[in-house]
RNA sequence: GCCCGGGUGGUGUAGCCCGGCCUAUCAUGCGGGCCUGUCGAGCCCGCGACCCGGGUUCAAAUCCCGGCCCGGGCGCCA
């Protein structure tokens, strides 16, 4: 049996006098002639790598020489204790051995001395995976998904998955992305609705779904994605107050979790957290227009709510906030309309500042009015045939929601482009890497 | 898709308005040298760039046209 390979952040006390085995980076080489450090870094950390020429052996004092920022080292060293050095421990190495020499130049500065533009850093995002606080960011978003696979476990939610390869192109507003079926047209689906509610008539009562959503808008912003990662649930026997309530209690979750459990890659990204207050605030789509107008940003009543009426709103609005009770034309067919008033849904949108999170209703259950909605919306019930046949022997009344991954991520980490909390972006221009 | 602003070494920038003084600035990096406590190490020497195509002009990084790409704002986003 070799020795156990440690972290970097794992050296403290205990260590001391003793030998460890590293593996790791080498983020920086600082040679002062006599004395080298390398600093070597792993994704947990930093330690310092000290050698000083008469007390490591001559070979190894010559590797760190000569080796390159970002290579891929081993190093099996005595951990000493040091308030000189960074973090109060170095390592003085018996044996350094170069497991992979890294090319030079670099195409991005791992220790981020010289910035580089968003679109260099996705050029070469395995690189810019490397530093610090990019890497910070995706432990925070494993952390995220992780709260919100347990939340929703613990609230009795089943997870499933349902088909991200579908026939449909006739749900209309977004644009779909084509795919060849063999020998059928089919397409990347760009929400589990349609199958999330279908599980409702199936019995489930409750079910989430993580999965990709993909969008062929051209649109070009810093909060849109064409293939994103949505949560969804949907819940049988209660309304939109029912998982308007359980999201915001994931929301709350989430943040006591990430602050819990991140808190060293919240100090790499310098992020302070404050774990909201719930209930959140809820104001209705008239008193949203209402704000907007009094900023100056006037929307007719029944369209949505235009991107700087949100920023008048947000602005407005501390917080995370519920839009409820919008116009029954701006939401999509499922939507249900109020008994008594049905101009307006039981609908809401999560709100964020000026960015939209989530939004969700309570579903229409009834078969005769899903159809009327449908064809009042200009799509033929025939194409829903798979849709509608759930609701002829059964369906249960049910709501529920869509969040967008990333939104909650870049909202919570207050980051100004979607594309920094997704590993690989895929937007109107970008396919590779 | 629309409006505005951009594209200069590996990276980030100055220069562009007002063409020549640009064999193009600075930082970082890289190569070499000095240096035994660095931690954005320091000092010395060196290396490396004007997005593509066309045009105007004696002369284009700089002006004009087209393309591609990027940023911001907006639109689109059942």
């Amino acid at each position: 049996m070799g020795k156990m390979r440690k972290w970097t952040s794992e050296i403290g006390e205990e260590d001391v006098g003793k030998e460890v085995l590293l593996f790791g980076w080498v983020h920086e080489v600082r040679d002062l002639g006599g004395l080298v450090f390398l600093i070597l870094r792993d994704r947990e950390g930093f330690i310092q790598i000290t050698l000083p020429k008469k007390k490591v052996p001559p070979e190894t004092f010559e590797i760190a020489k000569k080796i390159h920022r970002e290579s891929v080292i081993k190093v099996i060293g005595v951990v000493k204790k040091e308030p000189k050095a960074p973090g109060g421990y170095e390592v003085i190495p018996k044996e350094i051995e170069v497991l992979n020499e890294a090319a030079v130049p670099l195409p991005l500065e791992v220790t981020e001395k010289v910035p580089a533009e968003l679109d260099t850093r996705l050029d070469h995002r395995f690189m810019d995976l490397r530093k610090p606080k990019v890497h910070a960011i995706f432990r925070i978003r494993h952390q995220v998904m992780q709260s919100v696979r347990q939340f929703l476990s613990e609230e009795g939610f089943i997870e499933v998955h349902t088909p991200k390869i579908v026939s449909t192109a006739t749900e209309g507003g977004t644009e779909l992305f084509p795919i060849s079926y063999f020998e059928k047209e089919a397409f990347l689906n760009q929400s589990p609705q349609l199958y999330k509610q279908i599980l409702m008539g199936a019995g489930f009562e409750r079910v989430f779904e993580i999965g990709p959503i993909f969008r062929a808008e051209e649109h070009n912003t810093t909060r849109h994605l064409n293939e994103a990662i949505s949560i969804d649930i949907e819940m049988s026997f209660t309304d939109h107050e029912g998982v308007m309530n359980v999201l915001e209690r994931l929301i709350r979750r989430v943040y006591e979790d990430v602050a819990e459990n991140c808190e060293k890659f919240l100090e790499w990204l310098n992020v302070k957290l404050e774990i909201p207050e719930i209930p959140f605030e809820r104001i209705t789509y008239d008193e949203a227009l209402e704000i907007a107008k009094r900023k100056g940003e006037e929307i007719p009543w029944g369209e949505d709510l235009s991107t700087p009426a949100l920023k008048a709103i947000g602005e407005e609005i501390e917080g995370h906030y519920f839009i409820v009770d919008w116009p029954t034309e701006s939401k999509p067919f499922y939507a249900m309309p109020y008994e008594d008033k049905p101009e307006i849904c039981k609908s809401f949108d999560l709100m964020k500042g000026a960015l939209e999170l989530a939004s969700g209703a309570q579903r229409i259950h009834k078969y005769d009015l899903l159809v009327e909605r449908i064809k009042r919306c200009g799509l033929s019930p025939e194409s829903f045939e798979f849709y509608l046949e759930a609701f002829r022997y059964g369906m249960p009344p049910h709501a529920g929601w869509g969040l967008g991954a990333e939104r909650l991520l870049m909202s919570m980490l207050g980051l100004k482009n979607i594309r920094e909390v997704v590993l690989f972006p895929r937007d109107r221009n970008r396919l590779v890497p």
